[in-house]
DNA sequence: TGTTATTAGTTGTCATGTTAAGTAAATTAT
DNA sequence: ATAATTTACTTAACATGACAACTAATAACA
């Protein structure tokens, strides 16, 4: 008998695209109903926890690809909920930052985010949990290759 | 001090996209050499492990969506990797086989990506590995919900 | 039997993921 | 200082993910 892929159910890969589904599907309801997508809450997120960013930095933090951010950022700041700045002094990179606006979504649904990544913490007990996000990281190359800081 | 979201790189959501995207490189490097895709694998896959299926226990088994299958299909279906045909008995539901060619395919690709796999749980340590597909099984509603069955 | 509801797939639309190629500006090397 | 290279994006093209609307065929029901 020659050896075998794991069973689709024990399918590292796919184990990961259900997980993910399961957990975005009631974000992903929350957020439609504000009008924005899950990529553009990370995006205003970061911007919101950060302050002014460039596009590099910011794609980075919200694991976008670059090509990605720039259309998300047209659509943000279309929608008047970012604004974007060319560096003087680099005239190659643009600063990115959340307008009031922008901030006014994150305020107006940051209790309700907290409410659902707290269910997924007690439905797996904070201890299971705080164990998936090490297991988690330990695939993740930017972080199991460069073991440092990131302060909690 | 207001409640807060956890810092991106704790966040259950982006860990779980930046895991899967660690997992998943390697695995897209070897397709790519192929000329199919990832979600394309995932159908032969399937076709491959339970012969031949309809459409919707299809979808379901390579976690797709049905709208995201019809295209994939198509494609396949071109490629010559795949065929289908009608149920005459209920003739809305389709059938979809592996094709030779498409078997083809799985046969020349399987052992590199046992070993790809097998990378993972290496680095992981077996115990770590299954400990975290337990845990992301948990995420996944279709499974929490009905505990039941999925033989290994 | 005729109407209605349900089911299996398809198609359309918009937003992303991914890769490749293109642009403009800054940096390095000769 | 000029050419080659690198960097920070942007644009293009193709495949999916996600959601809504639509078609065809079967099942339910009055």
């Amino acid at each position: 008998m020659t050896k075998r892929l794991p069973t689709t159910s024990r399918s590292l890969p796919i184990a990961l695209i259900r997980a993910r589904e399961g957990v975005m599907a009631p974000i992903r309801d929350m957020l439609a109903e504000t009008g924005i997508t899950e990529q553009q809450w990370r995006v205003l997120r970061v911007l919101s926890e950060h302050g002014k960013l460039d596009s590099k930095t910011l794609a980075d933090r919200a694991s976008l690809l670059m090509p990605s951010l720039t259309r998300i950022a047209t659509t943000l700041r279309t929608k008047g909920l970012i604004t974007q700045v060319r560096d003087e002094v680099d005239r190659r990179r643009q600063f990115v930052e959340i307008t009031p606006a922008g901030q006014h979504i994150i305020d107006a649904n940051l209790d309700q985010a907290i409410k659902i990544v707290d269910g997924f913490r007690d439905a797996l007990g904070s201890e299971d949990y705080e164990t998936l996000l090490d297991l988690l990281g330990r695939l993740d190359p930017n972080l199991s290759a460069e073991s440092k800081d990131t302060p909690s």
